[in-house]
DNA sequence: TTTCAATTGTTGCCATGGCTACATGGTAAA
DNA sequence: TTTACCATGTAGCCATGGCAACAATTGAAA
């Protein structure tokens, strides 16, 4: 199974190193993310994001919530007053719109696709955090093409 | 910006909860899941699985492939002798061919969106593992129906 | 056969992201 | 005004996944 015969081609070892260590990457933002969008969801649906609240919507304890956030605002993301609310940054406020356009971008490509709507929200929860620009500019002129006419198959 | 105005609509607490708990458990598996396509590659690339490789190849140092590896071990995935190669058990030679199987699958969807290859085996490095069975099926009936002909747009 | 470089193994450190248990603060009901 | 309940904060535990530093083994070159 070499390369003439098999489909098998490694990528060249920094090519492949290069790769992984993006995925790296992105898995370290991924959740702050999905808390900054989650915070700003809350924030604009409910007027407040309580830390009960968002540990019970994380589906985690709250301590554990109580700890993500603590790295938001270390990170200059997230500001809050001892036992009140929690709020965005300027900073927070713009990955969250972010992360939300590119949530629902990932969302309508899946659906276009002929996902069912729950699914693709599911499934575009785990995927959008690794969608590159590049990838985000080609599921919008696919979007423009064909998704104002519903699913494509 | 309530239900009535605004685009804005929270998910319900319980199936917010759930979504972010798949995403969490798709997470676990993901590394596994890149180690033992990885080691399934190199088998059959260069006919064995080095630490050192594995390690370069991953972009890390060796102690943490080491660590990995040792997991992977734990969980009945892959085998090894002190100071010898890795090998995967039965169980890891079929996760490794899934995985391979739905990495394919999510690159050619993305070129066939007209995502340049690079950029699509890179994105789908991290995609991959939040590709539902669902989402599986309509990709490949994408892929059926548009494949062939090379880029949609 | 000896030696030495490369590979592998091990230990111990750090940050993250889960958890439980407990302490403290805030507020509404009694 | 108390009191009791709920929310928040904090401490400490565990596993994971990074790292550097050092020990042990292998194997090839001298």
């Amino acid at each position: 199974m070499t390369k003439a015969g098999g489909v098998r081609t490694l990528p060249s070892e920094p090519a492949q190193a290069r790769r992984f260590g993006r995925v790296r990457d992105a898995q370290a933002t991924a959740l702050l993310e999905d808390y900054v969008e989650l915070i700003a969801d809350l924030l604009a649906d409910a007027g407040e994001a309580r830390l009960v609240d968002i540990a019970r919507r994380m589906g985690v304890a709250h301590p554990t919530a109580a700890k993500t956030i603590n790295r938001l605002k270390r990170q200059g993301l997230a500001m809050s007053e001892p036992y009140r609310g929690i709020f965005l940054t300027e900073i927070g406020m713009q990955m969250a719109e972010r992360a939300r356009v590119r949530h629902r971008l990932v969302v309508r490509v899946l659906e276009t696709l002929g996902v069912p709507t729950d699914v693709a929200e599911a499934d575009a929860e785990g995927m959008e955090h690794y969608v590159s620009d590049v990838t985000g500019r080609a599921f919008m002129k696919f979007i423009d093409a064909y998704g104002q006419f519903g699913t494509i198959s």
